[in-house]
Order: C-alpha cells, then structure tokens, then sequence
RNA sequence: GGUCUGGUAGUUCAGCUGGUUAGAAUGCCUGCCUGUCACGCAGGAGGUCGCGGGUUCGAGUCCCGUCCAGACCGCCA
C-alpha cells in the first residue's frame, strides 16, 4: 500500500494520509499537479482502449483515465478488474480533459493513472449507490452503511450537525450553559410507556431510559443553572410513525425567573436564527393563537396556517329545516373550498369515501357546489332551498366557484375529521409548499383532559405544568375549565415544540398530584425528591423541548424523520440491519434474575 | 390491539375475467468499441411468484391462515 506524507496545518507537523486530495476539489488550476486519490468506483466506462472510472468520497466525483498506448498493460488490465464500490487509491497527474463536462464541478480535468492500488474490493452492491436509487425502503435499512453513501442521504445528515451547531453556538451565545442528564432513571406512571433496563445489582429492580429530562432540569433550576439546554436522547415505548421514533433527540431547555414571553421571545429567536441560517429564510414574528381558537377554526391543536380553509360553524342554519342527521347534532361546520365547485361526482364520492375510512372515522359528508351562475347543487337538495344554501354560503363566505365540505356530530369528533379532510384538501389544491412556512404559538392549553378509559384526569402537557394564575381556584371544583400556562410551537402544522412555565411550589404541585388522582404516598414515592426541593429555595421556571428530528425533517422539507437520523428502526422499532432487539442468553438472564414467561 | 396497501429475477416493477415455456427495465457476466460521463452495440446467465393450507382438471392470479414491509387509527403527559 502507497502511503503519502504530506503536511497540513502546522508544516512542523507531518501526517501520514493515504490521499493528498479529496475527490472533490481538483479544478483546471491543478493541471499538471501530482495527486494521489481515495475514493470508492461509482462507476467504470470501458470504451475498448480507453477506460474512465469515476471515482467517488464524500466530497465528490473525479473522473480516473487509463488509455492504451500511454497507461500500461498490468494497470488497464487492473482497472478493468475493479467492479462497483471497490474502494481505490490512485496516484497520477491531473490533465484537462479533452472532452469536458459541466454537470460537475471536477469535470473540466481527469486524473492520468501511474498507479493504482485496490485498497479492498467489493461485493456488487444490492441496490445503486445513486440519488436515485432501485433500493426500496426495506433493503436500504438493512444495508444503511451503504444506503448512507448516497449523496442525498449524506446531505441530509450534513444538515443535522449544521442545525446542530448552530443551535449549540446560539444558546452558548445567550448563556444557556449545556448539562447533560442520566440515562439509566426511574420508571414512572404518567405519560408514555417506558423502556426498562433491569439492574444486575440490585435484583427485581429495573432503571426506566427518560422519556425527556423533564425532572432534571427543573432540579437544575433549583441548583441555580438558571439557564440549561441539553441536546439529549429521549426515549418512549410506543409505537412508531413517519415522524416517531422510540429513540429521538430533543433540544431541552429550561430557564429561571422568567415569565411566558420571556420563553416565548428566547426560542422564537433560536428559531428564526436557525431558518436564517440554513434556509435564508427570514420569519416574520410568530403569532399567538389560543388553543380554543385552534380547534373551532382549524380542528387541530397543531394547524398547517400556510393556508385558509377555515372553519365556519352553520348549526343554527342548518337545524330546523326537516334534515335530521343536522337536526340531532352538537354541531355542523364546513369549509369553503376555493374554485372547486367543478369537482365531479365521481371526486365528490371519493372525498366521501375518504372521510368514511375508519382512520378518519367520520358518518358522512355534505357538498354544497356554488355554481358560476348564483345558484346551488348540493347533496341535500332534498331539505334546503336556494335561500338556504345561499346563507350557508355567505355566513361560510364563499365565492361562486367554491365547494363548501360539511360535516356533522359531536363536536370533537367532527372537528377531527374535518381537519384531515382539510389537510387532504391543502394537498390536492398544492396549498402545502414545502418552501413555505407558517410558524404560529398555540397559547393556553387546558392543564387537564378528562381520560375516559381510566376515568381520571390526565396532564395534557405532564404534571409539572403551571395552571394559569387566575384558575388556581377552579383547580379543585371544576378542573375541566383550568387554562395551563404552556405553550406550543406550530410550523406547517408540525408540532416543533412545547413547553410551560413550571410549579415551583410545593403545595401547588400536590394540589396537581391530588388532581391528577395521585394519593399522597404514591405522589411523595414517585415525586418526593422534586417536592423536597421545592423546600429549598426552587426559583420560578419555564423552558421548552423541541423535536429536533422533526426540525431537521421540516426544514428539509420531508415528512419522515427517518432520512435524518443515521441508523433508524423500522414501522416495528426493529433496526434490520443489526437485527435488534433480540433474545438474550439464559446466563445473561440468570445474571439478571430474569425468567421469562412460556 | 385495529384499518388499509404491498410482497413476482440481484433491484424496481408489469402480469386482465384462473389456462401451455412467468415478462420489461435496470443490474450482473462475456465479447466489440480511443472522449465517455445514466456511454453505445451484440450475446448470455439469472425465478420455490414471502410462507402454509384450501378450492379447482389446472393457482403468480380465487379463498383462509401466517410472516414481513409501509402509511394510518388507538397510543404518544
């Protein structure tokens, strides 16, 4: 093997590399230089005495030539040899090519092969090792190493460790000081399942993986750190979609002495710092939008504000008039589809269908066509009038040529299905561009829903979110109606981030504790050491955790978070390329005093 | 736990109402080719149609079960 030393940097300091450039970097300037290159084959062209292969790392493409006549017979005849994704070292002058070419930024010259040296040989690969790949989805993940040498995959990893320096330098700027937390904690009830992790010293007990560091860094808070951030691994058991992962990364942060828009303004700031910087995109202020205001216009708590196609509720209208599905219901709310009165019955029936399919759930769907003429066809021409579905149409302000989309029913579960029915409709009118975006606050969460299952009230946020001062009162009575002070960030309806201000007072938080149907014992057990230091001196607090997987997906404009991160499990939390998890040994079982069932 | 979609050559896919020897593209192998760059041309190899069972004279195709993958619902404080 040819070794070159060359020296870089300090000229004192020798390096020995294998390579004297990357693939990437030789221009028409370097003609006449002496290189030596590493790289892998993408791709060999035997034209039959002239021979190119493209050899390719991580910076580029540099084309090799071997030609008959001028390039010996052992190194043509080794070239020859050499398949896809053989990894080569190359050592010869950099020529201007004869035929040149501007798709790349190498390709105005070619280097003239002395001499070669296959540093290992491959095995031809299962799928190309192109942008475009042939590799499904499930080959790529198995072989992820080489899934990984595209150059699409490797940019999107590029842009996780530019977001992440960019963010480490912001919040180092503004005196956020990073602490990392432990892994290995204690399971608790609320919220999400845990991953266990059983201790080998101490028999029958298990360490849960965190769910977030949610306790920790308001411990931090008490300990004076009074501002903390951690760009840390989190863990929930639950099962995964296109934007979950059971392992995933949030950038957690905390802050002391602050109130809501102090946090609000901080990470409103990290935020637009981040879409200057790596999309040159310069965000206008986020607005607030209180989360009741949320659901009647949007039906989400997280709404894709990149375009209208608001909520108008048309109960009253729509009662009264003979049409008995309207008639028995809490509520009748549509949306106003611009320039979509020519869908045809055959779309229409689609849209049906779509809202009828068990994962939207809903009974039916009413159209109303506002025709070019002024008048009205609707499915319901049976029980309204052109009156009628002229006021529907002005309350829902609808212009001729729009289609109005009704639903109705109880009034959560409406409101659900009306949102996805909106979302697929953004789709198809192209109103969901993926270079724009709308980024917005949802403000004033309830603190508490009700569980029917459990039938008991669940945090909405975690039980460690402060109510809004004005409900302290309601807390004990009438629960339901207790305004949390939290706050989401929403970009294109994707939830980036959320967070609160926190109790800091013991009392409140048992208060919290006795709400959420802890007793006192069960709250002392699980919570007692957060409790105790509220005692000492726990200063006010708030911060927020962001999604940092989901962030790095929105800003490169994928809906999956699983290009982002470099080795992800699959729909079943399986990694397939290392087969995990798996089985155990018996030993290591008895180690840990585990036995398992069947 | 549930719904939907898919599983056919190394890979991505086609294969209709069941019917003789299961196709295409690409990749791979061989040969030819001195300016290619998704090179070109000619030839060749390559299949337990995910697996198990059933219906039938006959199943890639229909039915049942099962496994795997993807999207979603539940779940995810």
């Amino acid at each position: 093997m040819k070794v070159t030393i060359i020296t870089f940097g300090d000229p004192k300091k020798r390096i020995i590399m294998l390579r004297t450039h990357t693939c990437g970097e030789l221009r028409i300037e370097n003609t006449g230089k002496e290189v030596t290159l590493c790289g892998w084959v993408q791709r060999l062209r035997n034209k039959g005495g002239l021979i190119w292969i493209d050899l390719r790392d991580r910076y580029g493409i540099t084309q090799l030539i071997f030609e008959e006549g001028s390039t010996s017979a052992e190194l043509i005849e080794m070239a020859t040899k050499t398949g896809r994704e053989y990894v080569l070292q190359a050592t010869g002058k950099v020529i201007e090519r004869v035929a040149k070419n501007d798709k790349i930024p190498t390709g105005a010259i070619e280097l003239k092969v002395e001499k070669l040296e296959v540093l290992n040989p491959s095995e031809v690969p299962p799928f190309t090792i192109e942008d475009e790949t042939d590799g499904g989805e499930d080959l790529r993940m198995k072989y992820r190493y080489l899934d990984l040498r595209r150059g699409v995959i490797r940019e999107k990893l590029a842009l996780r460790h530019r977001l992440l320096q960019v963010v480490r330098n912001y919040l180092d700027k503004v005196d956020f000081m990073e602490v990392e937390t432990p892994y290995l904690i204690k399971s608790t009830p609320e919220g999400a399942r845990d991953f266990v992790v059983p201790s080998r010293m101490n028999e029958g007990e298990f360490y849960a993986l965190p769910q977030s560091p949610q306790t920790f860094k308001q411990l931090l808070m008490v300990s004076g750190i009074d501002r903390y951030f951690q760009i840390v691994k989190c863990f929930r058991d639950e099962d995964l979609r296109a934007d979950r992962q059971p392992e995933f990364t949030q950038i957690d942060c905390e802050m002391s002495f602050v109130t809501r828009e102090d946090v609000i303004d901080t990470f409103e700031g990290l935020v637009k710092h981040i879409f200057s910087e790596l999309k040159g995109v310069e965000l206008p202020s986020f607005p607030q939008m209180p989360y009741d205001q949320a659901m009647a216009r949007y039906g989400s708590d997280k709404p894709d504000t990149r375009f209208d196609m608001i909520f108008t509720e048309i109960t009253e209208l729509a009662q009264g008039k003979g049409f008995k599905v309207f008639d028995s219901v809490e509520i009748v709310v549509g949306i106003t589809v611009p320039s979509a009165a020519d869908y045809t019955r055959k779309q229409l029936e689609g849209l049906i269908d779509f809202v009828k399919r068990p994962q939207v759930g809903a009974n039916g769907l009413v159209y109303v066509k506002c025709n070019e003429d002024g008048s009205f066809k609707s499915s319901v021409d049976k029980f309204y009038n052109q009156e009628d579905l002229k006021y529907w149409a002005e309350r829902m302000q609808a212009k001729s040529g729009d289609l109005l989309l009704i639903m109705a029913g109880e009034t959560d579960k409406t409101r659900a299905a009306l949102s996805v029915l909106r979302l697929e409709m953004g789709d198809r009118l192209g109103l969901r561009d993926k270079n724009e975006f709308s980024p917005l606050w949802v403000v004033d969460f309830p603190l508490l829903e009700w569980d029917e299952e459990s039938q008991c009230y669940h945090a909405m946020h975690h039980p460690f979110t402060s109510p809004n001062e004005t409900d302290l009162e309601l807390l004990e009575n009438e629960p339901a109606r207790v305004k949390a002070n939290a706050y989401d960030m929403v970009i294109n309806g994707v939830e980036l981030g959320g967070g609160s201000i926190r109790i800091h007072d013991r009392s409140i938080q048992e208060k919290m504790f006795d709400a959420l149907g802890f007793t006192e014992e069960e709250a002392r057990e699980q919570f007692g050491f957060l409790l105790n230091a509220f005692e000492y001196g726990a200063p006010p607090h708030g911060g927020i955790a962001f999604g940092f997987d989901r962030l790095c997906a929105l800003l490169g404009g994928s809906d999956s978070i699983r290009d982002y991160i470099a080795f992800p499990k699959n729909n079943s939390g399986r990694d397939v390329m290392i087969d995990s998890p798996a089985a155990i040994s018996e030993e290591q079982l008895k180690e840990l005093s585990l036995s398992l069932n069947d």
